[in-house]
DNA sequence: CTTCCTGCCGTTTTT
DNA sequence: CGGCAGGAAG
């Protein structure tokens, strides 16, 4: 290990505990941290160190994280730290995914893919699965496709091929049976239409790197130090992944916090960060439990709300911060008005907070140019959206939002939907992306199927299905003149074979154009630029999402051919963040769910709907484990918030048309009654 | 191939 | 309530 002489100036400002993980001695380290205590903080000073003290290559050093977000935060900040600009920081910053996508790409044809094999993102996984339970002869109804597709990534996400999984429990029942069944065709279709699922990715590199131990030695000798964040959201093949990687000299930094595991619905195993030490036994683990966020009044709350849950490890998050106000805990009818008081709590928060300076933003009466009475419904916001920065609503489900959005809408507030529709997901922005995808790999079925139907050229599903199938048979590509039987004729042939030409065109304009200039020609050519600009306002807004698709592709991939398509095909797939789109936006009020909170921090937190069976919500009742998560959704929640807290719940809420009755959430009995402030009913 | 009607069902969601 | 699967009819 190194010894400093002088303290370099990135370390001065870290805590005892925090330098003390930064300059750890190689091998495997564990920072357990708790919220707020600036883990990803030490994350980066880390990297910094081992590139300035340890003199090591950044070319040795990968740092994973599971959003994209976390990635960029990682680049830009580690790239300040070391005086670089960060596109040659010439470390290697990713998601788990986009990094091994990466490696996959380079040795795919191991495994019988092409290094242009094709992601499919949830919704092309659940087409492929509704397609082969209607082959076997369920309708939807029966067998939800949803259901199976979160069973087979489950188990892939456990590393259980299908024939693992036939074997131990496949016999079960007779779903699991079925499922087993689905699974195993689900794989083979993957593989004839040559793409690869979002678990595949990990998956498959796990699956090289245990049959090839050279290649293995390779990428350990490369990569000779790993930085994981967020270590508590690895599943299972992750974890694998991670630990064939780092391999003997176990030179991984991991960070995380088991308090705010959210996420093992989708197989995160936070039981990953507490056998750490069973895994890498000569591990040093670090604690923080300094919170630097937070007033300590929430904090307190923080560890209160925990104190209930069993699973998890032992720790006290403290703060020397100020205790703060206490939490306000409010009682609302309905989730109207429970929409009108927080906007209404946030107008008037924004005009008068200490901390955001802003002008009154009460509108005069027309008639009588007094200031309305301070009573429902009569403030409107009048500022421009930027002191709204520091708020945020963090509801438990989606459909909550609504309520929300219209009470935004009524008083003028500006505000910012995360989550909803994200941007890759839009049906335009999917049919281009078929049509490109097809252009790198011509046995992708799936993209064929959405590029031929739209616009549409005369092929129904039934027809294409039959194309498919016979292409994938014969082992030829989907748009080859060499099909051969596949029994078109009249308008069906003859848009097949326009289909074919304008395939073939496009394939020969590739290794000239840039990825920009082909989304146009394919725009323009294919007749989807037609049958969108059909005078519609909608239409009009679909281009323009198209026209966004562009500028991205500019951006990112402004290289030619097929190498510049590769890479933005990959980099649209895996980057489904639309927060980058967001952000260009002016600001505004953000309202998102508890789940996608993880990682920010506000000034000040409203959790709305904290009722039992909306949050905790009720399909956690019956298993004690999911009920924990909802705890610690809880605290992830609470632990946002720097300086003030609200809570609310309604009495009569409205949910799929009917009123539910709604109790205060068990997780506000948790609350110290000394750290509330309850507001009585309001009358309605 | 499209459109219209009926009836069912309802977390969280990144990559 | 509202979105979507799926069947029937155009």
């Amino acid at each position: 290990m190194v010894m400093l002489m002088t303290q370099p100036s990135y370390l001065k400002d870290l805590n005892e505990q925090q330098l003390a993980a930064v300059t750890a001695p190689s091998g495997p380290v564990l920072v357990l941290a708790g919220a707020g205590s600036g883990k990803t903080r030490t994350l980066i000073h880390r990297l910094a160190y081992l590139v300035e003290e340890v003199k090591l290559s950044p070319a040795h050093i990968i740092a994973l994280t599971f959003t994209n977000k976390a990635a960029q935060e990682i680049k830009s900040r580690a790239a300040a730290l070391l005086n670089r600009s960060s596109a040659n920081l010439g470390c290697l910053i990713g998601t788990f995914h986009s990094v091994s996508t990466r490696f996959l790409r380079r040795s795919a044809s191991q495994l019988g893919f092409p290094p242009g094999f094709s992601i499919y993102d949830q919704a092309d996984q659940l087409s492929l699965i509704r397609t082969i339970i209607k082959d076997l002869g369920y309708n939807q109804r029966e067998v939800s496709a949803g259901a199976v597709a979160g069973l087979i990534s489950r188990s892939k996400a456990d590393l259980l091929s299908p024939t693992d999984y036939k074997e131990r429990l496949g016999s079960h029942n007779k779903f699991t049976s079925l499922v087993a069944e689905i699974y195993g065709r689900y794989q083979t279709a993957l593989f004839k239409n040559q793409a690869m699922d979002f678990d595949d990715l990990i998956n498959q590199q796990v699956k090289l790197w245990q049959e090839n131990s050279q290649l293995l030695r390779q990428y350990q000798e490369r990569f000779s130090y790993i930085l994981v964040d967020e270590y508590q959201d690895t599943n299972h093949a992750q974890y694998l992944w991670t630990k064939l990687l780092v391999g003997p000299a176990a030179n991984l930094y991991a960070v995380g916090d088991d308090w705010q595991s959210i996420y093992s619905w989708r197989g995160a195993d936070f039981g990953n960060i507490l056998r750490f030490n069973q895994d890498y036994p000569q591990a040093k683990i670090y604690k923080l439990e300094r919170n630097y966020r937070s007033t300590a009044n929430i904090i307190a709350a923080g560890n209160a709300v925990m104190a209930p849950a069993e699973f998890k490890t032992d720790k006290k998050l403290w703060t020397a911060n100020a205790a703060g106000r206490p939490l306000k805990v409010v009682e609302l009818y309905d989730e109207i008005s429970e929409a009108n008081w927080v906007v209404e709590e946030i107008i008037n928060l924004s005009a008068t907070s200490d901390l955001i300076k802003g002008e009154p933003m009460y509108l005069p009466d027309q008639e009588t140019g007094l200031l309305p009475d301070v009573g429902q419904g009569s403030w409107l916001y009048q500022g421009d959206g930027r002191e709204l920065a520091g708020f945020v609503v963090l509801y438990r489900t989606n459909a909550q939002s609504r309520a929300l959005e219209e009470a935004c809408l009524k008083k003028g507030l500006p505000y910012r939907l995360v989550g909803g529709t994200r941007f890759y997901e839009r049906q335009e922005i999917k049919d281009i992306l078929a049509y490109l995808r097809l252009l790198i790999n011509d046995r992708d079925g799936a993209s064929l199927r959405r590029a031929a139907l739209t616009p549409r050229r005369g092929l129904g599903e039934t027809s294409l299905d039959k194309i498919i199938s016979l292409a994938q048979t014969q082992d030829v590509a989907l748009l080859s003149s060499s099909l051969s039987n596949h029994g078109l004729s009249g308008s069906k042939l003859a848009g097949w074979q326009s289909l074919i030409k304008l395939y073939n065109k496009w394939l020969q304009l590739l290794p000239k154009l840039t990825v920009a200039e082909l989304i146009d020609e394919v725009l323009q050519s294919s007749g989807l630029k037609k049958e969108l600009l059909d005078g519609s306002a909608e239409g009009k807004a679909r281009y323009e999402n198209i026209e966004e698709l562009k500028t991205v592709a500019v951006e990112r991939t402004p290289g030619q051919g097929r190498e510049a398509l590769i890479e933005f095909l990959t980099d649209v797939s895996l980057w489904q963040d639309q927060d980058e789109l967001a952000s260009k936006q002016p600001g505004g009020l953000t309202l998102m769910t508890l789940h996608s909170a993880k990682g920010l921090e506000f000034d000040t937190v409203f959790l709305v709907g904290m009722e039992e069976g909306l949050f905790p919500h009720s399909s956690s009742f019956s298993e004690p484990k999911e009920l924990e998560e909802e705890r610690r959704l809880c605290y992830v929640g609470l632990t946002r918030a720097r300086r003030l807290v609200y809570c609310t719940y309604a009495t009569n809420r409205r949910l799929f048309g009917s009123v539910m009755l709604g109790l205060p959430s068990r997780f506000l009995g948790d609350l110290p009654r000394d750290l509330i402030d309850f507001q009585a009913p309001t009358p309605f």
